[in-house]
DNA sequence: GCCCAGGAAATAT
DNA sequence: ATATTTCATGGG
């Protein structure tokens, strides 16, 4: 790893060869897992046709972050040195071909993982994990990414980096103190309320979220659905993507009709023995072969 | 106009 | 307890 200063960006470049099974970043980015990203010229959902690709930007940790494929190299920029939070958010130790080899048999999985080689899964929060899911009920993956980038400036923090402002995600205390009114001028619909109350109840300490490491994966589901907007679906996404626990199985529709088609001996009668089903099934690394099954049906 | 979208809450049976 | 309806809203 190198590092350069320049103008008060810092940057720094890890091999891929560093990285077992390397890195897409437009697949990763753009496959419904994480809504805080935005590609640099606002492209997100197209995929690069160039090496280097261009910038994909974000906020976090309180600073900004910027990164991109090169030749041999995934690049980072940032408003301080993130290459920790980088490696973190984008679960660059995980060693892919090693966890997507001891998925299931099944030809369908087969051509997911060959169809979207270096998807890697994304740890955002459980915070932020959990408002954008909030946002995510039905609504598609191209509009839930341009809610989540609204709230993110016209209430996120500012921070300007090179002469350009970038926004954080907004804070519990921001989003609860937004009215109902404001939120709904965000595009957020109907879900306004419950992105405003779960802002409120996080934001006062009323209910906080549960604390993680001692509690087991399916008890903190459950814990999480005490918030207004979160059922069992929501709460496996704010698990998966924003935790970073790889055991839920998120049943959206698109799953659901995987199930349906491809892996009918897991169908039960609720979403908690559905759920139990499937990911006994898809073996030791379930929200992986999730989120590969899901992008795969999403955009075939 | 009609239908759909990474569902959840309210209401009816 | 379980099944159906309602909830905004832009885009095809």
């Amino acid at each position: 790893m190198k590092i350069q200063e320049v103008s008060n960006v810092v940057s720094g470049s890890i091999p891929f060869d560093e990285l077992s099974g390397g890195i897409d970043l437009y697949r990763t980015l753009a496959s419904g897992q994480t809504y805080r990203w935005r590609r640099e010229d606002g492209h997100l959902f197209e995929p690069p046709t160039s090496l280097p690709t261009p910038w994909y930007e974000t906020v976090a940790e309180g600073a900004v972050i910027r990164v991109r494929q090169e030749e041999t190299s995934l690049h980072w920029q940032g408003s301080r040195d993130i290459e920790e939070h980088v490696r973190h958010m984008l679960r660059l130790e995980d060693n892919l071909p090693n966890i997507l080899e001891q998925g299931p048999t099944d030809d369908i999985y087969q051509e997911a993982i060959e169809a979207h080689r270096g998807m890697r899964l994304v740890v955002d929060s459980l915070y932020i994990g959990l408002i954008s899911f909030i946002c995510s009920t039905q609504m598609h993956v191209e509009r839930i990414h341009k809610m989540v980038q609204t709230l993110m400036r016209e209430v996120g923090t500012p921070i300007k980096l090179d002469g350009r402002t970038y926004y954080a995600f907004p804070t519990p205390e921001q989003l609860a103190a937004c009215s109902e009114a404001e939120l709904r001028a965000c595009g957020l619909g109907y879900r306004a309320p419950y992105v405003r109350e779960t802002a409120q109840a996080l934001a006062c300490d009323e209910a906080p979220l549960p604390s993680t490491p001692h509690t087991e994966y399916e008890q903190l589901r459950e814990q999480l659905t005490i918030y207004p907007g979160v059922g069992p679906k929501v709460a496996d996404c704010a698990l998966l993507f924003g935790m970073g626990c790889l055991e839920p199985v998120p049943l959206d529709r698109w799953i659901q009709r995987a199930i349906r088609d491809h892996f009918p001996s897991c169908d039960r009668d609720s979403y908690a023995e559905t759920s139990r089903a499937i990911r006994s099934y898809l073996g030791p690394y379930p929200g992986y072969a999730q989120t590969y099954l899901f992008h795969h049906l999403r955009t075939s």
